[in-house]
DNA sequence: TAAAGTTACTAACGCGCGTTAATAACGAGA
DNA sequence: TCTCGTTATTAACGCGCGTTAGTAACTTTA
């Protein structure tokens, strides 16, 4: 294996120091070189391909030029999530404009103290952003005294990490009221996700307190938990079916959730929106193409993970927004999955 | 913001030398050390909260311990992938077991080479998956010598990089095979994405070659290309529809560009599979709940990942198998996407 | 002409760790 | 007592780069 090329080695090749290489390179305008020794430089570190040793850098400067996404959910949770892709795709598009690396990692429960501190210790990234944070996290206030920084994708009540999110309470209320109105009084609900996640509690608060303005009764017995995944969502429709409680509508709290649903609607005979009315969550890029399709809460992902990135960037470079909290607008996407019984 | 704690504090604290501490926690059994030093050092460096730094290490021990996962494609066709979360789901498991990182990256066609040799030469990562390779990658004969191991999740004839894939275009075969054993002799195809992807071409090719042996003629103007997301395949199935040709059955290459189908054909009012069969590629975990649930070819996902990963922790040894190339099983999978003609 | 800038560059240190070659301690054998 | 292995430990170098403090040359001002 031929040697690696190093600065030094532009250096000789160009007659300058290799200080004079780092400074060129970096483009370093604290100090003031010649055109002609930029040029020298240059051509001399595009002759030999010199690529700067990552780890080199990282040690001198102390900047890994890495950013982490940690999910907080095991791999065969994360296998069959719709809603991780588009937060990716949004991520590595602005992470590569700013030549940044991203690091993904997932935490399990239990695990996340000994996590954030090997991660955030050791250095392997110079931030992280925190997708679907739980309340029981352990890890958290480690983090808020953490030496890097941390983005919060969700939102932990009492936490002083930034964090960028909807309004999940006031989604979730948008789309019940949307039932609501069309005259729904029995509507059922099964949550995303277990309550230790957070969107998972407020969007059943935002589901309570339609209702509590309705002036319809909560009955928790219409209420079931999912478990991010189709299959789960499939299970505990059908529990609701079994159950002996009547609905005309549910508000599901994931649209990966509501495909299960749909199809333990459809093994029961039941017709969307004909006999159940259905407003799904997230607006996921199969919404349109269900049958029928879905009328759901727009999530609007793509923009979560930019916004997250972006403040980031500020935290890094220790600019810290007066609020530690963005908050990013969701609306409802009116499609075909529900029907008015008022005529 | 408090001083970094290095592995010299740690030999403070012990009373021993920094080598002693390397060698007792990086478990270094060339060197026989003292039960009662080892025990002095452990609970010394658990008692300062000591990590030892990624970047000194790396710069050191020349290993990153991060892999690199690279991604053919660009990032809004990444956000309505619903493989690629089975893939990261795979890998992120087994790489944790091995504490080793995941760094994810996409490239975009006609930038290959200058990426692949600035991961490579600024050495980011100690080795690299590529998924869905493109036969007319640019970079792919400079990673052929390049200093790290390198893995295809794909294959890609003529090149001497290792690899793990299915057998496409037997798999495709078998797929359009089901068709024609029901009797169907007229069988379109939207293959999952353009030429230059060899799963795309592979696939057309196992069609091609199941119709010969049936027999049937190839009609060009039965073949679609999707895009890989669900609304191409939205827009080619209705561009067959609007074709005059007439067929009983499609093989649709990925599952996910058949949800695009089905929504097509429910909007033609031609029903699955009376109408139509469809047999689509990949079994995603969308499938059993699609209306009808799709008969697929199931494409080991996870094992894809984790085999791809041994592979490439067998190569960062510089234990090179004889055989570059690992094949995986796939198999069709019966749901009821599909009618037999023959009664 | 000397003093005081200004511009263009470099020597040298430090980042934190892995690792080799060398040393010290210690008992066994002669 | 002296030599010869072990065994346990360490001094010191190198990984490749960023960066500060400093130097040399060259221009401007008094």
């Amino acid at each position: 294996m031929r040697r690696r090329i190093t600065s030094q080695d532009v250096a000789d090749l160009a007659g300058v120091s290799r200080t004079t290489v780092s400074f060129v390179l970096n483009n370093d305008n604290r100090f003031s070189i010649r055109p002609e020794t930029v040029e020298k430089v240059r051509t001399a570190a595009k002759q030999l391909g010199y690529y700067p040793n990552a780890s080199a850098r990282a040690l001198a400067s102390n900047q890994t030029k890495n950013i982490g996404l940690i999910i907080s959910r095991a791999p065969q949770y994360i296998a069959s999530d719709s809603f991780l892709p588009q937060i990716i795709g949004g991520l590595l598009d602005v992470t590569k404009q700013h030549s940044q690396g991203l690091l993904l990692e997932w935490v399990e429960p239990g695990q996340q103290l000994e996590t954030y501190l090997e991660l955030t210790r050791s250095h392997h990234i110079d931030g992280m952003i925190l997708m679907t944070p739980r309340l029981d996290d352990t890890g958290l206030k480690a983090l808020e005294e953490a030496d890097i920084p941390v983005v919060l994708m969700g939102h932990i009540p009492g936490s002083r990490l930034h964090s960028v999110d909807v309004d999940n309470r006031a989604a979730a209320e948008m789309a019940v009221r949307h039932l609501v109105d069309l005259g729904h009084t029995k509507i059922a609900c099964i949550i995303n996700a277990a309550r230790p996640y957070t969107s998972a509690s407020q969007r059943l608060e935002g589901y309570k307190q339609a209702l509590e303005q309705a002036l319809l009764g909560y009955n928790e017995y219409l209420v079931r938990e999912a478990d991010f995944d189709i299959k789960s969502g499939f299970l505990q429709m059908n529990s609701l079916l079994d159950s002996s409680e009547e609905f005309t509508a549910v508000f599901v709290a994931s649209d990966n959730v509501a495909v299960g649903a749909y199809a333990a609607l459809r093994d029961a005979g039941l017709s969307v929106p004909g006999d159940i009315s259905v407003v799904g969550f997230d607006d996921i890029p199969l919404t349109p193409f269900m049958e029928p399709p879905l009328t759901t809460i727009r999530m609007p992902a793509r923009e979560i993970a930019q916004q997250s990135y972006h403040l980031l960037m500020r935290l890094m470079k220790r600019d810290y927004p007066q609020n530690p909290e963005v908050l990013l607008p969701t609306d409802l996407v009116l499609r075909q999955s529900t029907r008015s019984l008022i005529d």
